[in-house]
DNA sequence: CTTGTTTGTTCACTTCCCGGATGAACTCTC
DNA sequence: GAGAGTTCATCCGGGAAGTGAACAAACAAG
């Protein structure tokens, strides 16, 4: 018997080569394929054979136009097999849980949210998180065993070797390993990361980033996070904190954090503190939304303390520009949508940083609102779940 | 004519391993070849007499024992042919011009350097370094046709698109491509990039931070900047300027600066500002090196004013180390290999970042003092001359 | 001296890829 | 509507690469 390892590698990566070029331009010609991947037309064609063989390709059933628009006998398409399979995203935060079910391209079958209470037990949020997974899966129709994995966003920094949370935000959460719990109710593989990392994700596959290369995404909401992509990769440092921007020191004699150090930004510009700020000058009950809405409604005092907000993040920002030089700072979280924060953000970086620095980077909000952590999660369950994974 | 395109690749790449693997491990026989690449003892075979055949490996004279110890037919072993071919380092700073020429693993042959007026114009400054690299290779008894290329330091930053120089500190220097000036002088490749990216490489490699994944290394002396390396590999940055932490500003109303903006960290503890603070309370001209002395010996006023530039750039490394988290923060540069200052970092750093990013990170000063900028320009010249070149 | 082991090469064979020829399918022009 | 032109996909012959089996070479051990 006579295996030839090497060649059926070489071939492999071929089919490889194939299946990448149908992933990130879509459907084309075998004729299309042999120009992308430098092989001849003989040789895609007896690739694509192998693979519509075992069913990872399919020959679509339109026929596409000819390749330089002119005339010619047009060709048959191939497309990657519709993906079996679909992957959860669960995003826990401060006061909700969002889930959402997608296949494995991306597309998002099934969402839903529902309000969390603070002081729910992590054990008690996860059971609910898992029962909502199930319910998304009834909702887009697919069985539980199509289920391949799941990524989770918990609103901490994790610690990088043991996956535990290290200082919980909510009390029931502490040294607890969220994704092997999500593993354990749901089957899968699962994979967590913190709010900031997934929103920076989600921005950077779909969103405000898409495409970019050295980003900073800012999540401003009860906390202040950043999730920092460097050459297109998330930076997560080595102990796995890179990002907590929000614990740069503003004020020596500033207000103790949980961090255990004081006067950190994220005493300063934290929702719940902006809404203590504003308080004491309305009658109605603020919350972050009605504070959003006079912010657009040009309320002269929302406005002052949103930029001023935005002037504190914006320093600590400039200060990471000069050192980063990144091409953008996506502004996400709940306040990441006022228009008053972004130009408090910009008038900072624009003051602080230095000039070639500043100029060179872009502010703008994300474009995913509250879902950007959800999505993100299903991007990082994708990332991880599609490595080596067949067509099934 | 049939050209097997996809096939001469393959083989290729196993030239590659094979090559790669005797480069890692040293001499090995065939069949140790075959084992470590997962290749046939025959392809194995086939290939060695390929790359013997082109000079790339040569059978070396003893034999080696048989594989596992026991008995059994004494293995030729190949080695890498000796490469040929040398390359240059050149630093270039504000008052010296240091070259060093060294064979393609690294070796330093020869090294030389001189003093610089620091009103030399850029012109007269290459033409200097250009013959100084001659000197280098006489020196060093290779001819100089065996030069493959240069590395180079410029103490300042580079446009990434037009390699020129942006905001030159010495004045007959602006917008020159002092690159593009080296290559005609020496006709050879000449890759520049600034001195704080250089020593980061060069402590990277054979320095104080071998290994490590995630590290900032400080040049502090005429100037600041930092060179940032994270997953292993220099962050330049969207414009290429990342690592200017001499410009966070740490006092709204300070001096002007260099850079167009005010109160930069840099006008505050860059080597001739301290030099300018110490002064009036000392009887004899102070140079950085007398200072560095006087802080060996304990002096007072020379241990605080250089703990407390430590602190200074300490506090913008603290929030560097809250955002990237890396492992390690290297002290290059003049000033580097002061106990205050590094004393200063270390406290500012626990002070200011949050416990976490803090006692993940260590503060170390170089290894490679003066050298670290020509050591770099050394490894940059082998790290590109390296691909795709032969024998010769 | 025989046996056993490891090495490196030769040989027959399979797999893979390529260029050119061929047929297919469609558009454009006359 | 027929023919020309163009592009697509497949078939075919051939070259190149890799593999296992077999074999000679070189040495150690019994």
């Amino acid at each position: 018997m006579v295996t030839v390892g090497a060649l059926e590698r070489l071939r492999e990566t071929h089919r490889r080569a194939i299946t990448g070029l149908l992933a990130s331009e879509g459907p084309m010609s075998r004729a299309d394929l042999a120009r992308g991947t430098g092989l001849s037309r003989t040789t895609i064609s007896s690739l694509v054979g192998d693979l519509i063989g075992t069913g990872h390709i399919v020959e679509t059933a339109d026929r596409g136009r000819p390749h330089k628009g002119g005339s010619g006998r047009p060709p048959h398409l191939v497309a990657l097999s519709t993906p079996h399979g679909v992957v959860a995203g669960v995003d826990i935060g401060h006061g909700h849980i969002r889930v959402a079910v997608a296949d494995r391209a991306g597309l998002v079958l099934a969402e839903e949210s529902a309000s969390l209470d603070v002081d729910t037990h992590g054990t008690d949020a996860l059971d609910r998180a898992a029962r909502m997974v199930r319910g998304g899966l009834a909702t887009a129709g697919v069985d539980r065993t199509e289920l391949l994995g799941a990524g989770m966003c918990v609103p901490a920094p994790l610690d990088r070797r043991s996956a535990r949370i290290r200082t919980g935000i909510m009390p029931g959460w502490r040294h607890l390993s969220p994704a092997d719990e999500l593993r354990r109710r749901l089957d899968v593989a699962v994979f967590a990361d913190n709010d900031a990392n997934l929103g920076a994700l989600a921005e950077l596959g779909g969103g405000a980033a898409r495409g970019a290369a050295d980003v900073v995404y800012v999540k401003l909401a009860s906390g202040l996070g950043a999730g920092i992509v460097l050459g297109g990769r998330l930076h997560r440092g080595t102990s796995g904190i890179a990002g907590e921007i929000g614990h740069v020191q503003v004020g020596e004699d500033g207000l103790v954090c949980r961090c255990g150090n004081r006067g950190c930004l994220e005493t300063v510009v934290a929702a719940p503190r902006l809404l203590a700020l504003l308080q004491p000058a309305y009658d109605e009950e603020l919350s972050v939304d009605s504070v959003l809405e006079l912010d657009a409604a040009d309320d002269a005092g929302v406005r002052r303390v949103l930029d001023d907000a935005g002037r504190a993040v914006g320093r600590a920002l400039a200060d990471l520009c000069n050192g980063l030089n990144p091409e953008a700072v996506v502004l996400g979280g709940s306040l990441g949508r006022s228009a008053s924060l972004a130009a408090g953000v910009r008038s900072a970086i624009d003051r602080y940083a230095q000039p070639d620095a500043a100029g060179a980077v872009r502010v703008v909000p994300g474009e995913l609102g509250d879902r950007a952590e959800v999505v993100g999660a299903v991007s990082l369950a994708i990332a991880r779940v599609a490595v080596g994974q067949g067509v099934g």
